[in-house]
DNA sequence: ACACAGATGCAACTTTGTTGCAAAATAATT
DNA sequence: AATTATTTTGCAACAAAGTTGCATCTGTGT
């Protein structure tokens, strides 16, 4: 794990710092997508909330980690598994928002489809959020 | 129109007041989409911020608009065009997020596809955000 | 015209996000 | 290991966005 954050970091010339290692930590423990809010919340307020906002624009910026519209507009954000890199995004899979234990998690095996665009459109991204019962809640 | 906006008003049993006919106003004069700021400044900050908060809302609820979840995560609302009721959305269009002239369209035509979920996961909503250039900021 | 329910505006407040700058920590150099 | 140069951090102050309670006003049905 240590080992894990330290190469992350490196690989991105990044210097390694209290802040970067912890919230980096964080999202290599969850599975889910983290809020901002959560990020607070879960390093114990040991970092200036202006220090996680930067922590997390520094990783978005590097392809660290890719932000994920909600329905609810809230920012969350998650883990790029895929091979991104500064300014190359290409996290091309589906997001999943759990309605009852409020998860959101990257289902890294779907993949967006193609969508039909009336003529004269032209994209560059495609979003696709899937609201529902995630597996766990499913149970019962 | 103003009949069109009397009309929608009454159909959902809402009182007719100034704030409310002119945001519909707004939102049938526009095909694309509104932020909460666009609506402050197209009203001449007529009405307070808290009325246009909460004519929005209610317009959500009674399922007169919907709101759009957007890639930089702003809250954007659009006219619903399909029967929406309360509590009762089916807005089953693509939304479509013109990176030039920034407007935010209802891609009405362009239903949203089918997706294969992993096993145990079950879905009640999908939204498709699509970033990309409009039909007008293509031409050129 | 009147009474009542509901809508509005105001004030006060919370939450969220941004910016400039000095102090502290990290990395590079000797 | 000590020194220097470069980043990063925390603080303070601020701005924007959103919420709540309450008194007043307005629209609606009688
Ligand atoms: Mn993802
Ligand atoms: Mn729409
Ligand atoms: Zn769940
Ligand atoms: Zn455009």
């Amino acid at each position: 794990m240590q080992e894990a954050v330290q190469n992350i970091l490196k690989k991105n010339q990044l210097s390694i710092t209290g802040s970067r290692v912890r919230i980096l930590e964080l999202f290599l423990e969850q599975q889910g997508a983290l809020a901002h809010g959560d990020i607070e919340r879960r390093t114990g307020e040991k970092f200036d909330r202006v220090t996680v906002y930067r922590t997390l624009q520094v990783f978005l910026n590097k392809g660290i980690i890719h932000s994920i519209p909600t329905s609810d507009n809230s920012v969350l954000y998650a883990l790029c598994k895929d091979d991104c890199g500064e300014g190359h995004h290409h996290d091309n899979h589906v997001h999943f928002v759990c309605d009852k234990c409020g998860n959101t998690l990257c289902l890294e095996d779907v993949t967006v489809p193609a969508i039909r665009l009336p003529k004269g459109y032209k994209f560059s991204q495609i979003q696709v959020i899937v609201n529902g019962r995630c597996k766990d809640c499913n149970r019962d």
